[in-house]
DNA sequence: GGTAGGATGGGCT
DNA sequence: GCCCATCCTACCC
C-alpha cells in the first residue's frame, strides 16, 4: 500500500506521483492515468474553498482517504485527500488503464472496448462500483477492499501537465496531470 | 470527424 | 434558485 505519509505532503505533488499507481476495489483494479490536483482556500474551483461542511469535512481530515462527491445528479467522482490533517487538499482520479476485473467493468459500463472502461471521472467509478458509501474510506490499509498501491518499482514517466478540464474558477491554473499518449486518458488535451 | 443540449439531484447562497 | 471537478445521444458535416 501507499503510506499515509506519501499522501501528507502537498496536493500536486501527491498528484503527480499518484500517476502509475494502482487503485483496487474488490475485484476490480486500475492504473492510474490521469489526475488534478485540488487545493485549499486560495483555489476558487476547489471544494475546500468555501470551508468546512457536511460535504468538505473529509478534505480537511487526515490524508490517505477517499473524497467521493455525487455531480450532475448522476455521476460520483473519487479524489484521495493530500496534505497533513486539517490542511486541505485533494486529488481528482480522472482516469485508468483497466488491470483487473474487465469482465466486470465492461458489464458496469455497458462497453466493449478497453479505453471507453473508465477514461474520465464519472466512468471509472461506474466501472469499479466506487460510490458515496466510500466517502471518508482509508485506503491505506492492507487487507481491505478498497486501496491504493505501488505497482512493481515506479519507472520514469513521462507528464503532461495542463489546465483542469470542467471548471469555470480558477482556468488557468496548470493542476491536471496525465501520462503522455496514454489511450485511456479523458481528452487529449 | 465534430458539437449542442439534455438528463438529473445535491449543495449552498 | 442557481451552480455544478460529467456523460451520452442526436445530429451535422
Amino acid at each position: 500500500m501507499l503510506p499515509r505519509e506519501f499522501y501528507a505532503r502537498p496536493s500536486v505533488e501527491v498528484a503527480r506521483d499518484l500517476l502509475g499507481k494502482v487503485i483496487v476495489h474488490g475485484s476490480t483494479a486500475g492504473r492510474i492515468v490521469e489526475v488534478e490536483a485540488y487545493l485549499g482556500l486560495k483555489d476558487a474551483a476547489a471544494h475546500a474553498s468555501r470551508g468546512v461542511t457536511a460535504r468538505t469535512k473529509v478534505i480537511f481530515g487526515p490524508p490517505g482517504h477517499a473524497y467521493v462527491y455525487f455531480i450532475y445528479g448522476m455521476y460520483e467522482c473519487l479524489n484521495l485527500v493530500a496534505e497533513p490533517e486539517g490542511t486541505p487538499g485533494c486529488v481528482l482520479i480522472r482516469a485508468l488503464e483497466p488491470v483487473a476485473g474487465v469482465q466486470l467493468m465492461m458489464r458496469r459500463r455497458g462497453v466493449s472496448r478497453m479505453e471507453e472502461i473508465a477514461s474520465g471521472p464519472g466512468k471509472l467509478t461506474v466501472a469499479m462500483g466506487i460510490t458515496r458509501k466510500q466517502n471518508g474510506a482509508d485506503v491505506t490499509i492492507a487487507g481491505m477492499p478498497f486501496t491504493v498501491r505501488r505497482m512493481h518499482e515506479d519507472q520514469p514517466l513521462q507528464v503532461v501537465t495542463g489546465p483542469r478540464v470542467g471548471i469555470r474558477k480558477a482556468v488557468d491554473w496548470p493542476l491536471r496531470f496525465y501520462l503522455a499518449g496514454n489511450p485511456h486518458v479523458s481528452r487529449p488535451r
